[in-house]
DNA sequence: GCGACAG
DNA sequence: ATCTTGTCGC
């Protein structure tokens, strides 16, 4: 694939005010209302052909999981394309590490691998899933927002801790199998306050959750898709794991070229 | 000054 | 994220 929005790539060379000012133009132009062109439910991994409703596994929409992996001085980044359930591409990227890691500026220490990974992508991604928050984010363009706006693709972002904004209850320890709570914008954030930014996402629980536990998942849009279709494209790739298929994949890969 | 923060 | 074995619970 290509990138659409040269003038948004993540130069790790610009002043801390300049990455600042380029997130809060990203989050000018992403969207965060549905424009995803096909149904997050199709994007299951056993979408078996159904003779009555269900789409040939040639149809089903291509989920690509990012994620990175660190060796020495670089980043190295792994996209694996999968559609109907099934790997139909690998691709992998790098680029040095030159900064360091700054909560809200996570972007444009990964970014340049994760744009050299999916350039060489050859499969046209019906959407992304990456490692990290989207529009929970202070300017509310965090890595999921600015890379799906680069490429102009739909795009979610799954962390796995929580960076900003206030859950609307809060998150009982252990919680049930498939619940999900909004996360509300608080003061630290551009967004209004009030705004439903993602959501916390419990894709799996272990049957005595009193004795061992598993923690939820922070859930948000990065691009081209709502908070609630978000939720439901990793829940629909969810396959009894914690992780979302495409990403534990890509975690898989990314470690495996480190 | 203190707190708080994806990977 | 990364350094790392066993260990607990499912």
């Amino acid at each position: 694939m290509e990138v659409v929005r040269p003038e948004f790539l993540p130069d790790p060379g610009r002043s801390r005010e300049e990455m600042e000012a380029l997130q809060r133009e990203i989050a000018g132009v992403a969207s965060f209302a549905d424009d995803l062109g096909f149904d997050p439910s199709d994007a299951a991994l056993d979408a078996t052909p159904d003779e009555q409703t269900g789409l040939d596994a040639a149809d089903a929409p291509v989920i690509v999981g990012v994620d990175q992996a660190f060796r020495d001085d670089e980043s190295v980044s792994a996209a694996v394309a999968i559609r109907d359930g099934a790997v139909v591409e690998s691709a992998e990227g790098r680029a040095p590490l030159e900064i360091p890691y700054i909560p809200g500026l996570l972007a444009f220490r990964e970014g340049g691998a994760i744009v050299d990974a999916l350039e060489s992508l050859s499969v046209a991604p019906d959407a992304l899933v990456l490692d990290g928050s989207g529009r929970i984010h202070f300017r509310q363009a965090g890595i999921a927002t600015h890379v799906g706006v680069l490429f102009d693709v739909p795009a979610v972002g799954v962390a796995k801790n929580l960076l900003c904004g206030t859950p609307r209850e809060p998150l009982a320890d252990p919680l049930p199998a498939g619940t999900r709570v909004p996360i509300d914008a608080d003061d630290s954030m551009d967004a209004p306050a009030g705004t439903v930014v993602g959501y916390a996402f419990q894709s799996r629980q272990y049957p005595n959750p009193e004795k061992r536990h598993v923690n939820p998942l922070y859930v948000s849009s990065g691009h081209r898709a709502s908070a609630e279709t978000a939720v439901d494209l990793v829940a629909a790739t969810c396959a009894g794991y914690k992780l979302p298929e495409p990403t534990r994949l890509a975690d898989a890969y990314a470690d495996e070229l480190k």
